[in-house]
Formats: C-alpha cells, structure tokens, sequence
RNA sequence: CGGUGAUUAGCGCAGCUUGGUAGCGCACUUGGUUUGGGUCCAAGGGGUCGCAAGUUCGAAUCUUGCAUCACCGACCA
C-alpha cells in the first residue's frame, strides 16, 4: 500500500474526549473515530489489526475443533422470553420493534439461538459432544460507554458454545477451551493471566477469565506471591485469621462519641473497630426481616459479589436508606452497630476473629469500646464478605496477596444446563431416553484486545504493537525521494519485490519533510521501517529501523526479503 | 439514573463578566523555501457560535427549555 493512495488520518493533537491512553492513540493514529457514545468506525489501519487479532482466534478455535457459524445480531424477544432472560437482562439489553410491531432483541450475547439450533439439529448421544462458535458483532446498551472500544456498545467478540451429556466431558473440553485461549493470548503477544472469576449473571459453575495486565484496567485481580494462583478480587476467599480469638479483657463502655470521631481522636485503632452496613434482605414479610447487617473490619471493603451470594442478602444489594435506619434503629447510618441490633447480622470473619473491638452505639453520636461478640452481641452469622487486601495470606495456602489491575479479554463458564432446559435442548441416550445437555461457554472481546494491547504496548512516540497484530509488517520511508532518482528507483523496487513476496508493507511516498514520516510511523506502531537515503546507496545498503528496541542497523539491499521469510 | 462540566472551522482552544452578527494554533489550498526527526515566508478557503424559544433596535454573549458529549458515582456506616 501507498500512503498517497491510503487513508492514513493521523491527527498531532489528542483529542480531548479521550481519558486513557490506548484511546488517545487509537484516535491519533487513525485506528478508529468515534460515530455515538460507545459505538465506531474501524479505519483502515485499525481494521487490519482487529483483523489479526480475529483470525488468530479464529486459527485457534478451528485447531481446537470448534465450528465457525454465524447467527443474527437481531434476535426475536420470544426466545429470551424462553429463556427467562427478557426480564432478568435489564436495561443494557436493546429491545426494538419491527414493522409488524414484532418484538426483538439486539444481541448482547447468543447463548439462545444457539441452544435452540443445536435443540432442533441434534438428536442422537451419538453427536455430541458438539463445539461452535462464532465472532460476530455484539450490542450492550451499557450505562456508561468508556474508553472507546475497550467498554464500547456495540464491540466484537468471539463466543463460542459446547455442549455435551456429562459433566465430565464438559469439563474435558473446558480445559481444552483453557489451552485454546492461552495459545491465543501467547500468539497475541500479550502479557496476560488466567484468573478465577465469579460466574456472574449467566451462571454455571467453574469459570476462568483471562486478563491482560494494564494499570488502567477495570478489574482488580489479587495474586499469590508465591504460587500461580490467580483470582479476581470478587471471587477470591478472604480467610479466616489463623489462631484462637483473644478472650474478652474490658469491659463494654459507651463513649458520647461518632465512631468516626473516636477513631480520629483517640488512639483507637481502625482494623480494631468494626463498620456495621444495613442492606436490604431477601424476606420481605416480617419488618424485621426486610433487612440484614453486615458487618466488617474498620479498614476492610464490603465485597458485593459475596455479600449477594448469600442467601438471606437481596440480590442485587441494596443499602438500607436513610430513612429506613431510622425507622428500625432510630439513629443515623453512622452510628450503627452490631450490639442490640434485631436484624440478622452477619459478620466478616476478620471482623468475628476481633475481641475488645469498637463500633457504633444505635444512637446518634455515641460508640461503644471494649465490646465482644459473644459476651454482648448474642447470636450472628459468620461468612467471608469481605474483599481481599495486599498482605492476606493466598486462599492457596502458599504466599501472600498481591493485587495488580487487569482488562478482562477472555472468559469461560462451565455452564450447566440452565439453557438447555429452558429451551428443551435434549438428545436420546444410549438407553433411548431423552436427556437434557450439559452446556459450556466461551467468550472473547475482539475488539477489546486492541485496545488492551495498546495499554500494554505503547511509548510517548506511539504504539508499539507486538509483530503478531501490527497492521503493516514494515514500511519504507525514503528520504528526499523527490529530488533523488536513485532513491525513487531504489524505494519503488524495493516496494515492488516486496509486494511480490506477500510482505504487507506501507510505502510512504508522500511529498514530505523525513520527520513528518518518521512520527506518523512510530505512532502507528509499524514494527520495521526501512529507510531509503543517498546516505547508504553507494554502499547498496539501507537503514533499518526497530520501533520496539528503537535499533538502527544497516542491511544489503539484497538482504531485506530474508528479514520477512519465516 | 444521579452529580458535575462542556458544546464556537476537521482537531485543540480564546471571545461571553461589561450584547454591536467572530478570532488564535494545528490541519487544508496555492506559490516560494527547506529536505536524515513534526522547516520557514507569503497569500487563501472554511464557522446560520449544539438546537428551539424568549428579552432586546441588535444575542456566540443575557433568560428558559431541549439535545448531545465527557468526567465522577458500591462501601468508606
């Protein structure tokens, strides 16, 4: 390709809309432009490289005997009505008319028309187990569209779907899937971790995500210092304090003091007072049920997946208001405390494992210290609702916690049945009896790991694209070709040869001054540039050089076709 | 959805307080100059100032409504 002939579209200045860096470059470097809030065009440059990543998972999932389909990004509301899904998807899932005013759905995700295919296409043990998949682009109507395509509204993204008798099986092609989808991500060149994850709203049992490691990512994932464990920071397991709880050794005493005043003036510890969160409950019945306690230690964080997980939380949470803490315990949210309190109250473990603690009093402005659990609280519930921190100890049993950020790329689920059997999808056993599938699912944002390989590869020149997804695999930058017929001659056929050996290669033959060129490449990230000057012809040479190591060597002319066969 | 802010040329911004129908830098066009790291000089083209209504002799500027975009928003009890 000729830059004179391409849509390069490179802009100096950042456009003021985008907050992280791999929008910035995304914009700066003619990848893409933004059309509405969380949707846009793909650009010449960017769709070369969504490309590449498309077809390396494509490659991928082929190898691991997955079958490529495609099916409709407008799916018909009857079969999320089947599902049960219409109702429980929410806002983010598009609904629109057509004109026979039929109701429809735009595709967040395809696990219905896939279970309803596979319920009418198959029918005998004998075809399974059965793996598909398909990339295609999806729509989720999300709250707030946020650093261009890495939380777009409508993004490309690979799913695919298994399905099987047993469990056993499901859980050997899982493993599979987990090969396929680490081969993918080595292949992509990314620095990126398996990690275990809850299985969130689509439900199932086990379930791995794969994270590429940026500071701007929107997940916090914690690490064992000393093993490969690896979990996202929702799922994994806060411990219990190892040893005995100390006994009680003060007495109870109430103090004319807001628990936050407490610990701001006096010595009082954080990680020995205890915070008391009112939610609301699952029984709605009895008034004293309608809600439930939780309580943590000072210096801990609620962990909201674990907190809905339990089965007298409502699901989502959802504090108690203002209002409402009033009516039951006629203080302010402040004030609250686990002593005297007529709700369940469950309590973290490293809040339980506390002895001679401080909390609030259930009347405005006034705490209690030296309180116990048994001795003053009577009964609670104790249960692991608290997110992880630097320093707990693994929930692997070796090494410590290390928290670091990542950008979800890749997720998979052992799913269960839960599709299958709201949509009937069941084939006859060997023993000629009908039965339901057990199903599996595997997702991967296409889209999103352009985005995420940017954060991850990128310098104050630009992008720095690993060589498995840089769109062009050199360019040539000659210099001063207008005045120098040698260099013309030189950069045109050397242009010439490498097109005829299949290299994807950008000849900038555009009228402009070397630094032009030399910025416009290095913030597109072309891996090679090959530059063509005076300087170097009377030896037949050319200059060579490396955005990623930023090298500059000198090579035959007749050596450059070698650096490109593999 | 709630809070905050923005909306003036393709991009980044000034002008608004103190109403008199627009300006800067980059980009673009033309001519010259320069040519191994975003040259320099000159001359140009491009905007019904987000939309609608109101106040006024007169509105980018004041008022009201709407739209769009962006940032923040669990807990921190």
């Amino acid at each position: 390709m000729r830059t004179s002939q391409y849509l390069l579209s490179t802009l100096k200045e950042t456009p003021a809309s985008a907050e992280v860096i791999s929008h910035q470059l995304m914009l700066r470097a003619g990848l893409v432009r933004n059309v509405a809030s969380g949707l846009y065009t793909w650009l010449p440059t960017g769709l070369k490289v969504l490309k590449k990543v498309e077809n390396i998972v494509r490659e991928e999932m082929q190898r691991a005997g997955s079958n490529e389909v495609l099916m409709p990004m407008v799916q018909p509301a009857d079969l999320w009505e089947e599902s049960g899904r219409l109702n429980d998807y929410g806002p983010e899932l598009l609904r629109l008319n057509d004109r026979h005013n039929r109701d429809f759905v735009l595709g967040p995700t395809h696990e219905e028309v896939i279970t309803k295919l596979v319920a009418n296409e198959l029918s005998s043990y004998k075809q399974l187990p059965l793996n598909v998949f398909q990339i295609q682009t999806k729509f989720r109507d999300e709250i707030r569209p946020r650093f261009g395509v890495m939380r777009g509204r409508e993004f490309l993204m690979k799913d695919a779907y298994t399905f099987h008798l047993e469990h056993e099986c499901l859980e050997k092609t899982y493993q599979k899937m987990f090969d396929a989808y680490c081969r993918i991500f080595d292949r992509l060149g990314l620095d990126y971790r398996p990690v275990i994850a809850d299985t969130g709203s689509i439900g199932g049992d086990a379930s791995h995500e794969f994270h590429v490691l940026a500071d701007s990512g929107e997940d916090d994932i914690a690490f064992s210092d000393a093993s490969d464990f690896a979990a996202n920071v929702e799922k994994a397991e806060a411990l219990a304090p190892s040893g005995e709880r100390e006994e009680p050794s003060k007495d109870i005493e109430l103090v004319e003091l807001k628990l936050e005043r407490l610990i701001k003036t006096t010595d009082t510890p954080l990680n020995a007072s205890v915070k008391t969160l009112l939610v609301q409950g699952t029984a709605t019945d009895d008034e004293s049920e309608k809600f439930v306690a939780l309580v943590l230690r000072g210096d801990h964080q609620l962990n909201e997946v674990k907190a809905e997980n339990l089965p007298s939380v409502a699901s989502p949470l959802t504090l108690a208001t203002e209002e409402q803490i009033s009516a039951l315990v006629n203080c302010h949210s402040t004030s609250l405390g686990p002593k005297g309190l007529s709700v369940e109250v469950i309590v973290d473990r490293s809040a339980a494992h506390l002895s001679d603690f401080t909390c609030g009093a259930n009347e405005n402005n006034r705490s209690y210290t030296g309180v116990n659990w048994q001795r003053d609280c009577g009964d609670i519930t104790v249960a692991d609702i608290r997110n992880v921190v630097e320093g707990d100890p693994s929930p692997c049993g070796k090494g410590n916690i290390v928290i670091k950020r990542g950008i979800e790329v890749g997720h998979i689920f052992q799913l269960g049945q839960k599709y299958a059997e709201a949509m009937n999808c069941a084939v006859l056993n060997e023993g000629g009896k009908n039965q339901t599938l057990t199903m599996g699912c595997y997702g991967i944002g296409v889209s999103r790991i352009v985005a995420a390989a940017i954060e991850q590869n990128h310098d104050k020149y630009g992008i720095k694209w690993p060589k498995a997804i840089a769109p062009f695999q050199a360019a040539i930058v000659p210099m001063n070709m207008a005045k120098s017929a040698r260099v013309k001659e030189t950069a045109e056929s050397l242009y010439e040869q490498l097109l005829q050996d299949g290299v994807e290669v950008l000849f900038d033959d555009r009228k402009e001054r070397p630094g032009v060129m030399f910025a416009d490449h290095e913030l597109m990230g072309t891996p090679l540039l090959l530059i063509v000057g005076e300087r170097n012809l009377d030896e037949k040479k050319v200059e060579l050089k490396n955005r990623i190591t930023g090298e500059k060597t000198l090579i035959a002319i007749e050596d450059v076709k070698a650096l490109f066969s593999n």
